[in-house]
This record gives C-alpha cells, sequence and structure tokens, in this order.
DNA sequence: CTCTCATTCAAACGTCCGTTTGAACTATGC
DNA sequence: GCATAGTTCAAACGGACGTTTGAATGAGAG
C-alpha cells in the first residue's frame, strides 16, 4: 500500500468524533463506534482505556488546531497594537468556523462534534471542552476589556460566553432544523453574519 | 391531606423535567425517574405508555406557559401598533427568563429543562421543541422583519436563530461552568443584559 | 357486600451497554 | 527459526436499560 491505511486508532477517532458529533455522548455506544470503524469492540479499551477516554482522546486532537490558530491570531493582533473588538471576535470567530469547515469532508465533523462537547448534558463532559478552550480564554477576556474599556469586567464575561455559546451552536448544526440547510452552503457567509452580529452587541449591547 | 398530594402522574411529569434538564434524555433513566418519583417503574408505561411519551407530555407542559404569555404579549404589542424590534425581543425573551425563573422553586427546573431540550443531540428531540414553539415562530418572524424592513429575511431568521439559541443557553446553564454562579443572582439583571445584548445585534448587525 | 375499574406493585422479559479475558495473529530483532 | 512485543479477535462478564406481565390493591357505585 502506497498511502499506509489508516490506523485503527486514527480510526476510531475519526469514527468517535463522527458519531460523537451526531448522537452526543450518552446517544452513542462504542458498538456503534467500533462497527463504523471496522474495528473490534476490544480496541477501545486496548487504546484508550475506555469510552471517556476516548472522548477525551477526541476533544484534544479536535481543539488542538483551533487553539493553536487562536492563539497565533492573538500573537499577531498584539504585535501590532492594540486589536479592536471586532479584530478579536473574528481572531475568535473564524478559526471555530472557517478553518474547521473548510478542510475537506472532515471539517464539518470536527466542527459538529465540537460544537456539541461545548453544551453537553453532563458537566463532566462540557469540563472537558473548557479545559482545552481554558488557556486562550483568559487571553481573549483581558483583551476584549482593553477593547472594550467603558464596559464592567461582568459585561465582557457575558459577551465572550454568548460568543462562544453561539459560535457552538453554529458548529453543532443545532440552530437549523433542515441539517444544513443554510450553514453549509457558505461557512464564509455565515462566519460573516456571526460576526457581525457579535461586533454590534459587544459594541453597542454590553452595559457600561 | 388538606393539599391534595400530588397524583403520581405529576410526580413524574416534575422529576421527569428536573432530571431530564440535569442529564439530558439519555442520559437519564427510567428508573432513576421513578425512584426519585417514589413511583414503580411501570408506571411511567401506564401513564404515558412509553420514555419518550412521558417527554414529549413534560414537554408540552413546560411549554404551554411560555408560549402562551409570548402570545399575549405578541397581540398586545400588535394592538398598540407597530413594534420596535426592542419591544419584540423583550416579548421573546421575557416570558423565557422572567415567567419561568422567577415561579418559585420549580421556575429553574422547568427553565433548565426547556434549554436543555432545545439543543438536545437527538434531532428527533430537538423537532418536539421546535413543533411547540413553530406557532409563534411565524409570528415573531413576521413582526421583527416589519420592525427591521433594511434586514433581508434571512437576516432577521438568523437574528432570530441566534435570539432563540442564546436565551435556550442561558436557560439550560450550560454557559456557566459553576453552576448558577452569576445567572441564579439575579434573574432579572440576566433578562436585561440578554435583551440589551440582542437589541444591539439586531438593530445594528443584521446584513441589509 | 359486591362488582367494577383505575391504579400500583414485584418480578421478569429480552436487549444493549461498557468492560474484560485469554487466545490468536503479526511483524520485527536476533 | 525463534522469541518477543504489539495488536486484534471472538466470546463472555455483570449490570443497567425500556418495556411487559399478571396479580394485588384501592376507592366508588349499585
Amino acid at each position: 500500500m502506497e498511502t499506509p491505511v489508516e490506523s485503527t486508532r486514527e480510526r476510531l477517532l475519526n469514527i468517535a468524533e463522527q458519531r460523537f458529533g451526531e448522537g452526543g455522548y450518552e446517544g452513542t455506544s462504542l458498538r456503534a463506534i467500533t462497527v463504523a470503524a471496522a474495528a473490534n469492540i476490544a480496541a477501545v479499551n486496548y487504546h484508550f482505556g475506555s469510552k471517556e477516554a476516548l472522548l477525551r482522546a477526541a476533544v484534544s486532537r479536535a481543539m488542538a488546531p483551533v487553539n493553536t490558530e487562536r492563539r497565533r491570531r492573538l500573537d499577531q493582533l498584539e504585535a501590532i497594537g492594540q486589536p479592536t473588538a471586532e479584530q478579536l471576535i473574528r481572531a475568535f470567530i473564524e478559526p471555530g468556523l472557517d478553518l474547521v469547515l473548510r478542510r475537506g469532508d472532515r471539517g464539518p465533523v470536527v466542527a459538529r462534534f465540537i460544537g456539541r462537547i461545548a453544551f453537553d448534558p453532563s458537566q463532566r463532559i462540557r469540563e472537558l471542552y473548557a479545559a482545552e478552550s481554558d488557556p486562550v480564554e483568559a487571553r481573549y477576556l483581558a483583551a476584549l476589556q482593553q477593547a472594550l474599556p467603558g464596559a464592567a469586567p461582568e459585561s465582557v464575561a457575558f459577551g465572550y460566553v454568548n460568543m462562544l455559546g453561539l459560535l457552538a451552536l453554529h458548529q453543532s448544526l443545532a440552530l437549523s432544523p433542515v441539517p444544513g440547510a443554510d450553514e453549509s452552503e457558505d461557512p464564509g457567509k455565515l462566519a460573516e453574519s456571526l460576526i457581525a452580529f457579535l461586533v454590534a452587541a459587544f459594541d453597542r449591547g454590553l452595559r457600561n
């Protein structure tokens, strides 16, 4: 074989991303995952240790490039000077929508998975997501506060969680009753609409 | 007994609201519900027919007063004249947060339940929520369009789903990592912050 | 008191769950 | 060729799941 076929471990992560994103953690069985991945049921516990450990590995892998890109953009913005709220919002939203929605067939799968995990019913699972995005969160909050000196810190935090929540909802497609009706037709357009929506809310909708 | 004790059916609905709101549909077993409700496991199928039918009954009961209040406010606004975007947003958000967060101990439980169902991983369950709010949705979309003549219909719809999604996220407490940290300290303040946030986004953040 | 009908009950149904086991396979290094 | 370590496999584990059954219980009507 020229192209080395995906390893069992990689196939499990790929299918787990897809299925967890479609049905949630509780709603997806290891058997469904292993059958789709053409792997034995015991492979999950061999490679990862447990169902939750598989989820953790998938979350880490999926979030890594998004966080890297967000850090890169923050560095870049801060190197230039004082970033505006719009620049910061753009630096947060675009890595979540563009980067992830654009790269091949797996993009939408990863986006949906991330969005789903972000507001899973179980708090322990939501914390997996939060732990991955925590490192950049503090930087965004501080930068947003500087860009919006008139807003109270609670208001900046309020805007941030709204931004994070709306992004996750759009990523998971939970807002579009008809799957992929308007969202996937042009991810760039969705990103621009969402950014414009949030910029207006941040600039004029936060209390002093 | 002076106060007639809750019927088994009512206890099941109350506990189902609470547990489904905490753990989601898949993450909550009928046994957990019936034990907490001090009912026999067979009572669910006797009174409702199945687990999903219990959920349907709970969704209907929880959404009814919210929808009634929204209709009442829409009627009232339209009787006076052409409502503004802020009035419409307020008429949508407040029944979801105030009315439901304010009445006794059950308020937060109902709010959390509704918010959780609104973006459940399973599309079939999300549609239960959508079906309940569909009747008023068309009226809101039309009224918002009239209040924002400069915005394209897709943009108004985009704003509406964002409003609906943000409300659901705040209702379900999925946005507050520490449970009830800032949200429950003053539901009225949360409502005002959310309304201000959305008004700014609707007024200036929708594309023409 | 007796019949009736709605409700509750303990118990069991078959199925699916996440996890574990121990043997079989595979490739690499000696 | 043989040992070795990494991986895959069929099979089974105990337990939890939603649902069903049929008998027991209760209150109300005649």
